[in-house]
DNA sequence: CGCACATAGTACGCGCGACGATATAGCGGG
DNA sequence: CCCGCTATATCGTCGCGCGTACTATGTGCG
């Protein structure tokens, strides 16, 4: 989507932006702080879909104005965030309502055993 | 977001863009097949946000055109959708993938029991 | 020694898409 | 008769997702 100059042709089967960085971000950073690559390497390890720099930094930086995440000392080269406690709040209430979503839409589908 | 004339303030825990309507209008379809209003009711009951005409028409036409869901003889005033294979299947998809990342994202925050 | 590659972050521009607002129109109630 | 509800369509705006390119440093290799 958007990206680059190309015209995008995106696939039948896709729901549109639908990577949430926001939201794997935060998740990546419930585990442990940590700094922007290695978050990157984390979410691309627990999500399907790879997530290239330009989405993941300014995604910490709308994350950090809005005080969901705050950085620590940098350290070398790293510069490592961690959760702040209205971002762990936050991150849980959205998983609450997701997985309120999921149970409704398997229903609906009839994917859910029962 | 985006939205309006407005400098759309936000509240401290949000996200950002998160109502993902493109998910909620298939999640409503996957029920039964619905127009766009009783979509948006529907929509609104089960979900926290509630998503305005401008999000619903314009998703709903972003999704026919990519084949997720398909329209049914118009009937009276009302245009009804159904959803397609390809639609229920990417649905199916993305909801595994939700499911999934809830179960990461809770045992991380240590929400999860067990 | 220079080249490729991983690590780490910055800078930037394009355009999709979320959203509020607003227009249109039929219909039932007070 | 106008108001509010149903129902859909369209416009303008701007947030932001995302690819891409670039800087910079450390490491292994032929």
């Amino acid at each position: 989507m958007g990206g680059g100059v190309l015209g995008t042709d995106r696939s039948t089967s896709d729901l549109g932006r639908f990577a949430e960085p926001a939201l794997l971000i935060l998740v990546s950073l419930a585990d442990a702080p940590k700094h922007g690559y290695a978050i990157m390497t984390d979410v691309n390890a627990f999500a399907a879909s790879a997530m290239g720099p330009g989405t993941l930094y300014a995604a910490l930086a709308r994350l950090e104005r809005r005080g969901l995440i705050e950085p620590m000392g940098p350290e070398d080269r790293r510069r490592p965030y961690r959760l702040t406690a209205a971002g762990s709040e936050a991150l849980s209430t959205h998983l609450a309502e997701m997985r309120r979503l999921v149970r409704v839409g398997r229903t609906r589908l009839g994917t859910a055993d029962g």
